[in-house]
DNA sequence: TCGATACGATACGGTTGCGTTTCGTTGTGG
DNA sequence: CCACAACGAAACGCAACCGTATCGTATCGA
């Protein structure tokens, strides 16, 4: 409850305006259980990092195409909305300031979406859908990188967008 | 001298993290003199936004496809630094508690920029190397979120990743 | 029943920061 | 030379927050 807490109001108010007064209310609990758990306010939010990771589903669609496309949905569903629009805000400022907390929140919520992503590239490559020199990792900048550039300037990308982009990023990398 | 300190503290700092007695001993100001100009903390960020505008300058190699290449090596060489990461982490976390700022940040910073890629683009639409029907902001959002998304993760777009990367683009759009 | 442990409520000290106010100083125009 | 405006230095009240400490209570096993 303390970490679930905490991951909701870091998604809605950020490091820096989250206080451990406000977690303690909103999950019920005394400041001084906080603190008897953890011995402050940056490891309990990476404590609460750790605890609930975010994922993703491992689509199949049979082609790679279609595993993007069906990749590039799911994040428009349930991906796009303000909390991760903070949390990515949040990550972006601490990189400078509390670089523990950057790296904690690109390992638990960026990288595994990311693997996720790789594993589809990849077996769309070994199926020979893609070229064998494709950079992946371009790829998923190209797609999660559009998302993300909407979602920074307050943005809905409709789904034909969604389509399109991943559509041209396949066709440029040179698809079948 | 105020705002000038404002904003580079700002792409330092972030906005939540900036304070006036900063920007005072930043300015080599009273913090008085501050508060005599600007009523609070939001105003004076906001003013120091007005004042200083980040530009682009306006390639011109003769095709859309250079002009680009060429855009995007200019923002790898002066826009993908801390303070451009700090700037846009504080743009995407304003936007829930700050959206006025959010918006100035977007109107200043963002857009002006935006405009510059538009164009050209817009020019090689004219020129017949795009496609009439080119999602010219999808366009965008791929050139601008696939570097924004290695800013956020920290890491640094090589040059010939760049170049890739709007290789693909250009070419995922149909273009000549 | 008893002791240990965890807890909630609460207050505390210390720090930071916002925005205000006071007061003495500087400088400039008439 | 003087009146006035702008300024710097500094202190202030106020609020928020971090992290600690105190104390009374509830729970639970022996």
């Amino acid at each position: 409850m303390i970490l679930s807490s905490t991951l909701r109001l870091m998604g809605q108010y950020g490091y820096d305006a989250l206080s451990v007064e406000k977690v303690a209310k909103s999950a019920g609990v005394s400041k001084a259980t906080i603190y008897r758990r953890y011995p402050n306010k940056l490891e309990l939010v990476l404590g609460s990092l750790d605890q609930n990771l975010y994922s993703l589903p491992a689509p199949d669609t049979g082609s790679g195409l279609g595993d993007l496309h069906e990749l590039a949905q799911m994040i428009l569903s349930f991906g796009l909305n303000d909390e991760t629009r903070c949390m990515f805000g949040t990550m972006m400022m601490a990189r400078a300031r509390h670089p523990e907390l950057a790296q904690a929140m690109h390992k638990r919520i960026v990288s595994p979406r990311r693997l996720r992503v790789r594993s589809v590239l990849e077996r769309a490559v070994a199926r020979g859908e893609l070229p064998k020199e494709t950079p992946l990792e371009l790829v998923m900048d190209l797609v999660f990188g559009a998302m993300l550039v909407r979602l920074a300037r307050g943005e809905r990308l409709r789904k034909d967008e969604a389509r399109k982009l991943v559509d041209a990023t396949w066709q440029g990398m040179g698809g079948a």
